[in-house]
DNA sequence: TCCCTTCATGCGCATCTGCGCATATGCAGG
DNA sequence: CCTGCATATGCGCAGATGCGCATGAAGGGA
């Protein structure tokens, strides 16, 4: 079930962008583009691989598309990404056995 | 960072992979094609990349190749690693906030 | 209605990925 | 040595992926 999750993830844009919708707050495309210094074009289709994926949702609103992390993500896959972006960030994890 | 490591457990035989050897124990290339399912080379060149990503260590034993998780994995790849495998089992996840 | 901004998408291309097939390599036993 | 088992790897191929370019579609304002 995670392997589309995470090839969805697995991708430098596409996570910059997940770091950027973890304030919780919405963007919009223009916002993303230029902050991860993507074409339009590019900005546009990694947001559609995180919203098929179910990772992100979007509303219009005017002529803007605001995008911002789905926030009926299944606990799992919610519990992975918060995991995957405090990593990102170099955070410490909490220590834990494996198995 | 995280970019090549969530690229090597994005795969489905990998993924698969990753479970068996979370029980801490080695195992053979030829055990985890017949668990997995896989032909000779495709597991082996799996294996490789999960190697090649720091995710496994091997060891020649005889004409067997043993694998295990790598016990130097840092800790933060370690966390995700964990949360992954937990996800893909259906395990309930901890409760935290996002950001 | 016309124009501008924002965003999505059809198209073609270069590259990457995963695979099977065949072959090479490493090791043990006779 | 020679044979057999376990594993790695060169090769070529089919499909997937990421990209730019151009265009379409949706909405706002004069």
């Amino acid at each position: 079930m995670m392997v589309p999750i995470l090839a969805a993830i697995a991708e430098h844009t596409r996570l910059q962008a997940l770091l950027l919708l973890a304030d919780g707050s919405e963007h919009c495309v223009c916002e993303l583009m230029q902050k991860l210094d993507a074409t339009q074009s590019r900005m546009s289709r990694h947001m559609q691989v995180l919203r098929q994926a179910g990772l992100v949702v979007d509303r219009r609103d005017a002529q803007w598309v605001r995008y911002r992390l789905n926030p009926d993500m299944p606990p799992g896959v919610y519990a992975v990404l918060k995991t995957i972006l405090a990593a990102e960030r170099g955070e410490r994890p909490e220590e834990r056995k494996i198995a």
